[in-house]
DNA sequence: GCCCGTAGTGATACTTAGTATCACTTAAGG
DNA sequence: CCTTAAGTGATACTAAGTATCACTACGGGC
């Protein structure tokens, strides 16, 4: 089940408590990584009542409007939902070897962005970030290079 | 049809010229901002004799491993296909308003990764920006702000 | 210039992610 | 409690992309 902090957030964001909508937060929250629709629909199915398909995916675009939830694209267009601390627009490094997810921060992109507007000319609107590699545990097992 | 830059890029890749990539590619260069798959397909059977939508699709991809093309994930995750000027890996600014999309070359990418690199413990390996806004030629006619 | 092997093509069928519909259920405010 | 609007499940559907397979044609070698 998902954690009262997540229950909170689902009623601040002016949304109903449901036991779908607790049971696909608490996946997500116990999975720690991100999941496919696909995978979350599955894992949803294995503990507890089971959740339609359609609920699924209506229970992800809840939480992502509600700022719970985001989805990134993995590496070989696979869309991956992800439970987040951080609310509101944000970014993630995605560790390929374990999957993990870091949040990172609005402010350590908006310079960046900055910059982008300067020499381009070009005003800002939204911007989606996905960053893959490894992360600080993993590494060390494997080292890997690409651009 | 495609301009005779394109022919040799394909030829460099190892790829051959045939009358779809032709096609394909000379729509890409000549609507010059990125169209999805429908749309090519679309565009393509109008212009000359046609080519299979299966086609499409693996020429698109053919293309892509080439070099010639990239695709982006528009807002509201829409696919499109986009002919790039530069080669290899490398992202882009997209405008909301006309559709043009800017390159944005690798060099004013890497010290963002690296800064993120440093402050996160971790090792970037593949990124994905998809960068939106306005262009300067379309700024004037509107200012928008968000996130 | 022609021949041949291999890359590429088209039609079609399929898969997979996600959306629409609609009758039914249930959370939660009074 | 009771009401009602939000949410649910089943099902059907769409849209993007992939697999298959017989057929075609590009282009290197002669």
């Amino acid at each position: 089940m998902a954690s009262d902090t997540v229950r909170d957030r689902i009623l601040a964001a002016g949304q109903r408590i449901t036991p779908q909508r607790d049971l696909v937060a608490g996946v997500l929250e116990q999975a720690g990584r991100p999941l496919s629709a696909a995978e979350l629909y599955e894992a949803v199915g294995r503990s507890g009542r089971g959740v339609g398909r359609a609920t699924v995916f209506r229970t992800l675009q809840s939480l992502e409007d509600a700022g719970i939830v985001q989805h990134v694209v993995l590496p070989g267009n696979q869309a991956a939902y992800l439970l987040c601390q951080v609310a509101g627009h944000h970014h993630h490094l995605v560790c390929r070897q374990c999957g993990a997810a870091d949040d990172l921060a609005e402010d350590e992109v908006a310079p960046f962005l900055a910059a982008l507007e300067g020499g381009h000319r070009f005003q800002v609107d939204h911007a989606n970030f996905a960053v893959y590699g490894t992360c600080a545990r993993c590494t060390g097992d494997r080292a890997s290079t690409t651009s």
